[in-house]
RNA sequence: UCCCCGAUAGCUCAAUGGUAGAGCACCCGGCUGUUAACCGGGUUGUUGUAGGUUCGAGUCCUACUCGGGGAGCCA
């Protein structure tokens, strides 16, 4: 709109007077002074109306205005140190463009089932709206890590005539009567695309069907996938090194006030750097075997012990406090909904505590054939400070199109990107495959049938190189990046089991 | 598919088997350069659904529905 300010820009407007729109993200008002913070989408402005300063109805307009009215509001900008941002507008001039009643969510707690119910208005929050952005230059991180780097996008179809891998994962669609699939990868059109153009990536949203309700699945979500002529094993892991780390560092420049504002430990963030760890698959098992992942779990343990003891006598003490005679309403409140976070803590650490034994058993008995389960992920990456890949794993858990290593035929040339602070993988790649005997050998072996896979199979027949590549999660990174504890926070409208509303 | 937890006012939550409550939101009034402002007053219910036990069920039992967390699987 002309003449019209973005809140982001203000520091450059200080002394003149503009024009916001926006909406009323909340307000306080007294029999003399109103303060209207506004929202648009790029920041929050308090807006100070001075009943001296302006008409009765102009202060009785700005008076009465409720949450998310949308409104132009006009006035000169200057610093203060009171103003959230640090910048406020005094009022001169205030246009109501569509008064709202009734807006469902509150500056007060809500529940996550009621917030994701109305999401398509969540997303004015000040928390979604960090993460959205956060998310926005992640992909941008992504998109030009790969274009500067001379790949070529390559878009791979959504609508797959077979499995990739794991039939019952997929989502079947009717196409025109015959059975079809949700895309859950682009990887083997992308091989074809890498054997024609060198380096190429695709990127798109990919769909599983796995009914698994937890943290970290959602059954839409979006994954990047470079594939790369000529790469082995190695040279993989070094791309991926670089291009975590140019996402990362992408995000603490342009996202600092968002991770701040998320709680987010910025300088764990800053320690992400090259080199990652580089972990065989049996070196993680001798790992998860050993004292270091007892230690750490039994530390655990203890921890988590203490901090429920510390929980329920805190809890206790408020319970009694917030009864007491003459504590003031707004003291109760406060204790209400310390109470509450601290009983919510509570809950997830003795859920924790249930947990830590079937952990420490898992890891424990980890035989050597077994993939690596959620929970031995997350000892593995809580034992490092920085990304950890762990690579040759078994060849039975693994993927037919993965290549067999010739030092240790029992693995394949692959890895795994585990993310820190127990996040767990949000990479997962492979040096593919190039002998056609080999692959025909590992297909067998699978009881697959070939014949959907000729196209597949005839970039082997025709000038085969080694080659490979990876995939990256987004909201995974996200969800890492902004320290969320759950993904469905890192994606506009989610959808998971049991939600596709809105 | 399996295991654990939950469902009470528009929202967030209380209520030893014995008359369903508080705060917020909303309305009215007061007050203050306010910071999830505060103070006073007012309005708010088929306790998820269907059965059962009981003199009596929000509370106990069974089934179902929906949601949360986890296992498996994965990014």
């Amino acid at each position: 709109m002309k003449g019209v300010v973005f809140i982001r820009d203000l520091h450059q407007h200080v002394g003149q007077t503009v024009t916001l729109a926006g909406w009323l993200y909340n307000s306080r008002v007294s029999s003399k002074v109103a303060f209207l913070v506004v929202r648009d989408g790029t920041g929050l402005c308090q807006c100070v109306v001075d009943k001296a300063g302006v008409s009765p109805e102009l202060f009785e307009t700005a008076a009465r205005l409720t949450q998310e009215s949308s409104l132009l509001v006009t006035g000169s900008i200057r610093a203060d140190e009171r103003a959230p941002g640090g910048y406020e507008l005094q009022v001169s001039g205030l246009e109501v463009v569509h008064r709202t009643s009734d807006y469902p969510i509150t500056p007060k707690p809500h529940g996550i089932d009621f917030l994701f119910k109305h999401r398509h208005l969540w997303l004015r929050s000040r928390r979604p709206t960090a993460i959205m952005r956060v998310r926005h230059t992640v992909i941008d991180a992504i998109r030009r890590f790969f274009n500067d780097r001379g790949f070529m996008l390559v878009d791979t179809p959504i609508f797959a005539p077979s499995a990739g891998e794991g039939a019952q994962t997929l989502f079947e669609v009717d196409y025109f009567g015959e059975p079809m699939y949700l895309a859950q990868t682009g990887q083997l059109y992308l091989e074809s695309a890498a054997l024609a153009y060198g380096k190429v990536y695709c990127f798109g949203p990919t769909f599983r069907a796995e009914k698994s309700k937890t943290r970290r699945h959602l059954t839409e979500f979006w994954m990047v996938e470079p594939e790369i002529a000529w790469a082995r094993l190695e040279d993989l892991l070094e791309v991926a090194e670089d291009f975590i780390v140019s996402i990362v560092q992408r995000v603490l420049r342009d996202n600092r006030a968002d991770l701040e504002f998320l709680g987010r430990d910025i300088a764990a963030l800053e320690r992400i750097q090259k080199p990652f760890y580089r972990l065989t698959y049996s070196q993680a098992a001798e790992i998860l075997r050993g004292p270091q992942a007892r230690e750490l779990l039994e530390k655990d343990l203890a921890e988590k012990t203490a901090r429920a003891a510390e929980l329920k006598a805190s809890i206790e003490r408020k319970e009694k406090e917030r009864v007491a005679p003459g504590v003031k309403k707004h003291v109760q409140e406060r204790l209400a909904a310390e109470i509450l976070d601290e009983r919510e803590e509570l809950a997830d650490v003795e859920e924790q505590l249930t947990n830590i034994p079937k952990h420490m058993e898992l890891a424990a008995n980890f035989e050597w054939g077994k993939d690596l389960g959620g929970s031995d992920e997350t000892i593995i990456s809580r034992l490092h400070d920085r990304p950890v890949f762990v690579t040759h794993y078994p060849r039975g858990c693994k993927a037919f199109y993965m290549k067999r290593d010739h030092e240790d035929p029992r693995t394949v040339r692959n890895f795994d990107c585990l993310a820190p602070d127990g996040y767990g993988e949000i990479i997962g790649g492979s040096q593919r495959e190039d002998d056609l005997d080999a692959l025909l050998e590992r297909m067998a072996e699978e009881n697959m049938v070939t014949k959907p896979y000729e196209w597949y199979l005839d970039l082997r027949r025709y000038g085969s190189v080694p080659h490979g590549g990876f995939g990256l999660g987004i909201e995974r990174t996200v969800a890492w990046i902004c320290g969320l504890k759950h993904i469905r926070e890192t994606i506009a409208f989610p959808r998971l089991m049991g939600r596709v509303y809105p």
